[in-house]
DNA sequence: CTATAATACGAGCGATTGCTCGTATTCTCC
DNA sequence: GGAGAATACGAGCAATCGCTCGTATTATAG
């Protein structure tokens, strides 16, 4: 047998506590990541964070950057799952009734974790995870397209997938800026009202 | 006398050749910032770059921060140009072709140097240039603002800050998106099929 | 209990970073 | 031409970075 003396070391964890080392680092990682920004959130920085070694973040993580795509990746799934959701509850719905309620969504999906959401919005370009985001994005936009396909009928335009792209645009863009850039406390009303405008916006655009 | 005996050196240059040597620095950045990213903008591979000495840098920057600093303002202030000249010559005209114009003009703007507002877009919030994005954001808020006050007789609603923030937002965001993620090359026809959906978009909203 | 695998540890290496400072060159003005 | 100011230079320092590897500890299996 040739070689494989040692090393094969960055997988899976099979123990308990490894698992509970790889779920601290995690955490650790996205709350150094709220707190102090990501040029704070060195390898050294986030093993201390975590309570563990070095050397034990890396027989999980092969980089810096494993670590931070692993935050990216569950902050995108939390995510995912509501905006899925809603759109499983949406489809039998007219058009001017969904578009209220996906945009709902969407201003709650950005609530999820504002802060967090915001770092990784910031500097997940350079971590080289651009691609999922916008997988991400496509997904969104797959499914409203879908959506739209479905109650052609309802609709006066012809290129659909030109309309999706409007939709989910703008439906993004407004959520994102009015939750991260907007006032520090959402309140009720100026949600609803949000929501009011936004949806008056998209379904004027597509009926 | 106390003391003053040298330094107050980061300043300005009064001499021809420096003044060279600060736009050499400048350039030397914002090139290196599209073709190899914010990471490989060290302050020495900027002097480099530049044909110029580390030293030489940090008598007119006081930071790698600064440096990065004066490319945006550049390519703010040439953005900023465009968008100003815009409203003015909309001005007087009704809502419907003010948008239109002003939709084309958002694309324009996003396609002065794509590559470079890509990449700024993504690293100014580390650099701590993010109040500066605001205020430019803000600037075109309440330029739209004023727009849409001087024509409330056109428009049936209330609030004419929601109006504009949802408009210019939206605006924004179309723009944006289709410039940084969309094709390569956005043919004319392209072009025109956007700014004809985003135009509708919004003046359906606003009337 | 013992052997082995899995996990955890952390000092420290090599590379790179932002930046300083003593020195050399060039300009300006008399 | 010469003195002093402005400009340019670049070796190198202190700090930090991502990451390795030899060792210590703990769990699992026979």
């Amino acid at each position: 047998m040739a070689r494989k003396p040692l090393t094969k070391p960055r997988k899976t964890a099979t123990q308990e506590r490894a698992r509970v080392t790889v779920d601290a680092l995690v955490e650790a990682t996205a709350r150094i990541l709220v707190k102090e920004g990501f040029d704070k959130a060195s390898t050294n920085r986030i093993a201390e964070e975590a309570g563990v070694s070095v050397g034990s973040l890396y027989q999980y993580y092969p980089s810096k950057e494993a670590l931070v795509a692993a935050v990216i990746d569950r902050h995108n799934d939390e995510i995912m799952k509501v905006v899925t959701a809603a759109f499983a509850e949406v489809a039998p719905l007219p058009v001017d009734q969904a578009v209220r309620r996906l945009v709902a969504v969407a201003i709650e999906a950005h609530q999820i974790d504002p802060r967090l959401h915001r770092v990784l919005a910031e500097q997940i370009p350079r971590t080289g995870r651009l691609a999922d985001v916008e997988a991400f994005g496509r997904q969104t936009y797959a499914m409203f397209s879908a959506y739209l396909e479905a109650h052609r009928d309802e609709l006066r335009m012809a290129d659909l997938n030109m309309a999706a792209f409007v939709s989910v645009t703008s439906i993004e863009a407004l959520a994102h800026t009015a939750v991260l850039n907007g006032p520090q406390k959402l309140g009720r009303d100026t949600v609803r009202e949000l929501v009011d405008e936004a949806t008056r916006l998209v379904v004027g655009y597509l009926l």
